[in-house]
DNA sequence: GTCTATAATGCGATAGAC
DNA sequence: GTCTATCGCATTATAGAC
């Protein structure tokens, strides 16, 4: 189960489905970064589409240890912004997850219900949030549905606009601070962090 | 040059790109549904790869015939509100869009510079535009390039997350309401439009 | 202009030896 | 567990007839 041949595969199928998407990788570039042929890999992973799950699984598991090892300050908008780093210096994270989110849009991929849920649950999670801190309306005057779906959209936006373009300084803290606007004045003493991405 | 025929299968091919990526899609799926043969579209385009570009290119047209369309009065914010409502209109627009954004990130795709010249004139514009309008800082309080790259990316974020997860009437009025909280108050006399999407 | 025919490649997956 | 060998399929693109 996790041999370390295993974690090797999944490391080199990281790369390359970051580099090339689902549907252009192959699964001989895998075998290749991984020291191995393509029947060798298949041994572990059954499929092309158990590859990929497998691979949007140590993504999340990743990024979640991540941020559970940070200090549980409450500045949740920080932890946002932090999360939003911390796939920047992690590259391959952020290209899988673009590309995986462009091929569930075309929606017959392996990795389309997954996305489906995730941005109904973390839209849910975040929005209860915030009804839960500041009511019905925040400070900002949206109300927490509203600005739930637009934080979680300026996430995604940054994220991909960074892809493109990338200037790595500059996004966490447009991040930070358009979030810090559309929630409202003084959202700085926010209290529990909600699940994220 | 712009046979009748040219332009059935460009209809043709922006459907299966929509539908299916660049990569996911064939020549054959476009004939098909052109109602010619794979060697009958390769006779107008020559190789898959202007195809695509042909593509993008009616897409900006056509997205700038519809807002040239509109009366010029001025509100800037219901613009591009209503560029983002026209996008889900036509599905396959905002399909390609997204698809083809994605491969651009992984980089070696056809449309990468154009993706990429894209976003950059994009921002350029709008933060001209807000620097013009209101000085280096906004009534929100956000620096110009900071508003500008912000709402591109919350522009982009509810564009995919629409994709992704459709509820028709609730994301225009997303991009409209954190628009105006990402700008400041009472941006509604907003003076000229900018160049856009 | 549109077709048939074909070349040439690349891919995912299976079977079976070691 | 990892390999060789192979099947079967889909794809892009070209050559040339009509």
């Amino acid at each position: 189960m996790g041999s370390a041949r295993r974690e090797e595969i999944l490391e080199a199928a990281l790369e390359v489905f970051a580099a090339r998407g689902f549907r252009g990788a192959s699964i001989d570039a895998v075998a290749e970064r991984a020291g191995l042929t393509r029947q060798g890999v298949l041994h572990y992973f059954p499929s092309k589409k158990r590859l990929l799950l497998a691979i949007l699984e140590l993504r999340e598991r990743l990024s979640r240890e991540h941020l559970a090892a940070r200090p549980a300050d409450g500045d949740w908008a920080a932890d946002l912004a932090e999360a939003v780093a911390f796939e920047q210096r992690h590259p391959s994270f952020a290209q899988v997850h673009s590309v995986v989110l462009a091929e569930a849009v075309v929606g017959q991929e392996p990795a389309a219900q997954y996305v489906r849920e995730r941005c109904r649950s973390l839209q849910d999670a975040l929005c209860g949030y915030l009804t839960e801190r500041h009511g019905e309306r925040l400070p900002s005057g949206l109300s927490a549905p509203v600005a739930a779906a637009a934080v979680l959209a300026l996430i995604e936006g940054v994220h991909q606009m960074w892809l493109v373009d990338p200037e790595a300084e500059r996004y966490p803290s447009i991040v930070r601070e358009a979030m810090s606007v559309l929630l409202g004045s003084g959202d700085k003493d926010a209290g529990l962090s909600p699940e994220r991405r």
